[in-house]
DNA sequence: ACTATATTTCTAGTTATATCGAAATAATAG
DNA sequence: CTATTATTTCGATATAACTAGAAATATAGT
């Protein structure tokens, strides 16, 4: 209903969706937690284990928790007196799915090199393909 | 100098400078001007032009358009009395390449799914292709 | 030099964010 | 039930961001 010519499909991101995420990732401590959880799944991480690994009082951790948390940039699921926290990375998908449609649009060679840089690290599916291509 | 394990390469960017630039677009009127600029390469958009488009206070709009500029997202260039302003395809290109880096070490499965669904619009040299598919 | 136009800088009020001590809640063990 | 551990919520302060009116700067035309 908000101005809505796209369809909407539930990868894609909207608008008010992405500014709260982009904005929890546009702190250096939140940054560091997101990239630290990334780099923990998918077992996750405790709430406590985060602020001690970064060095940041527990309550200050708690706070940017939870600014991610409501930007759904990651979980939480309580395990015993244990709250871990995991990265969701369909939310990391979709806010960089955003950011690129828009440069795509009608203008392919925008984004191109960009796959280009990607692909040697993320080729789709190594192990099933038949062969690649 | 700064716990690097990374080897600097210029398009890549580093956390100092991703964090101004998730800021910047971390707030629903830079976030629509940059989207606008995108829409407007290369020829680019006045900053008088961007503030009418936007329905915002011309000196309102100065200040964000330099934000977006400090962040390395946006260049200007006088053309006589205007300032034109410009999206930099290629910082949003590192930003985006930043986010992924830290999710495709050691594992591929996880970008690969992002660029499956950016293939169809932004596949390399899509004139190239005998067909599609 | 004067006027009109385009944009920025200055300034200030308002709102939002970051940080963290202290108290509160939740779960487990004895 | 009490003690211990893990985490969050409350409250208060400090810092930064957003907004926009008013003044300043820059360019072009007369």
């Amino acid at each position: 209903m908000t101005a809505g010519n796209y369809i909407h499909k539930s990868r894609y991101m909207e608008s008010e969706n992405i500014v709260p995420a982009l904005a929890a990732l546009a702190q250096s401590t939140r940054l560091d937690v997101f990239r630290l959880l990334v780099r923990h799944e998918p077992e996750g991480l405790a709430a406590g284990e985060i602020a001690r690994s970064l060095a940041i009082p527990q309550n200050t951790m708690s706070s940017h928790l939870s600014v991610l948390s409501r930007a759904g940039l990651v979980s939480a699921r309580r395990f015993g007196r244990s709250i871990v926290y995991r990265a969701d990375l369909a939310c990391l998908r979709a806010v960089v799915l955003f950011m690129l449609r828009d440069c795509c649009e009608g203008r392919p060679e925008i984004c191109a090199p960009l796959i280009e840089d990607l692909t040697p690290c993320c080729s789709p599916k190594p192990k099933k393909r038949k062969a690649y291509v």
